[in-house]
DNA sequence: TAACTTGTTTAAAC
DNA sequence: TGTTTAAACAAGTT
């Protein structure tokens, strides 16, 4: 469940371990991702994220890895499963795309038509590193009505919340998740801007690492994640117990005390 | 075993 | 038209 913050670190650590080496060949090992047999090869001279994407860039082309599910890349060790594509560099480095539901993509798209690729994606605007305030969010969410949580996960407003930050956002500003998105005040977008660019921050500390813990089978979740997966546990701020209920076909979770929803 | 998990796209509904 | 919800899809885990 890659999102923002795991697409984050596994894309500086992309760029930690490929700017400036050569990637000697690319090895194929599920059919569904042939098309890279025939990608060029060469040095990599930049790596950034847009959204939930990570952009491995060539000289003539990029190659924009999307984790879906189960995503992830990794310096293959001995350890390394369910590799779908590996990038052997130069150093004798090899970087796995690990992915075993494999619901992820690695797109090769040429560098002119990047930027006209990523439009057709109708993407939103980016909450990090750029601190997002009240009014930035209030206007952004101008016409939504949906409820806070659903509307959270629209990647056409803002890009990079999932289904997990989704209820952390909501629990660390106080918000019911059931609101409509809409009728929030001014006072309750401000407090929302304060809350979530602290929460992606103390994620980000907490999972920096070469390997992202709980997306590897059998992890715990991070201690950073305040309610998600946390269903039954006592709230951390209040002595009410988290709730996990159904909404728009997702899980969501929350504190039902310190987050009240009065319709 | 079948339900559950997710981000995204498409279709349908409002 | 723009917005919202539901269903569908991928495949492995429980």
């Amino acid at each position: 469940m890659p999102e923002l913050c795991e697409v984050q670190i596994m894309t500086e650590n992309l760029e930690r371990w490929m700017v400036g080496q050569r990637v000697r060949s690319i090895e194929v090992v599920d059919d569904r991702l042939s098309h890279l047999k025939t990608a060029p090869t060469g040095i990599v001279n930049r790596v950034w994220r847009r959204a939930k994407y990570s952009i491995v860039e060539l000289d003539d082309v990029s190659m924009v890895i999307h984790y879906r599910m189960t995503g992830q890349v990794v310096l293959e060790d001995e350890n390394s499963r369910f590799v779908r594509v590996r990038w052997k560099l130069e150093s004798g480095q090899s970087i796995g795309f690990m992915d075993p539901r494999k619901f992820g993509t690695v797109d090769v798209i040429a560098n002119e038509v990047l930027e006209q690729w990523f439009k057709s994606k109708k993407l939103g605007q980016e909450i990090w590193p750029t601190v997002r305030d009240g009014a930035w969010w209030e206007n952004v969410y101008t016409g939504v009505k949906s409820p806070l949580k659903t509307a959270l996960l629209k990647q056409d407003r803002v890009v990079g919340i999932g289904n997990i930050l989704a209820s952390e956002f909501c629990f660390a500003s106080g918000l019911t998740p059931f609101q409509a998105t809409s009728s929030l005040t001014s006072e309750e977008w401000s407090r929302f801007g304060d809350a979530y660019y602290k929460r992606i921050e103390a994620i980000l500390l907490e999972e920096r690492s070469e390997k992202i813990g709980f997306l590897f089978e059998g992890a715990k979740n991070p201690d950073a994640f305040q309610v998600y997966g946390r269903q039954g546990e006592s709230c951390p701020s209040c002595s009410d117990v988290i709730q996990k209920v159904q909404q728009s076909g997702r899980a969501t979770y929350f504190c039902a005390s310190c987050q009240p929803f009065e319709s």
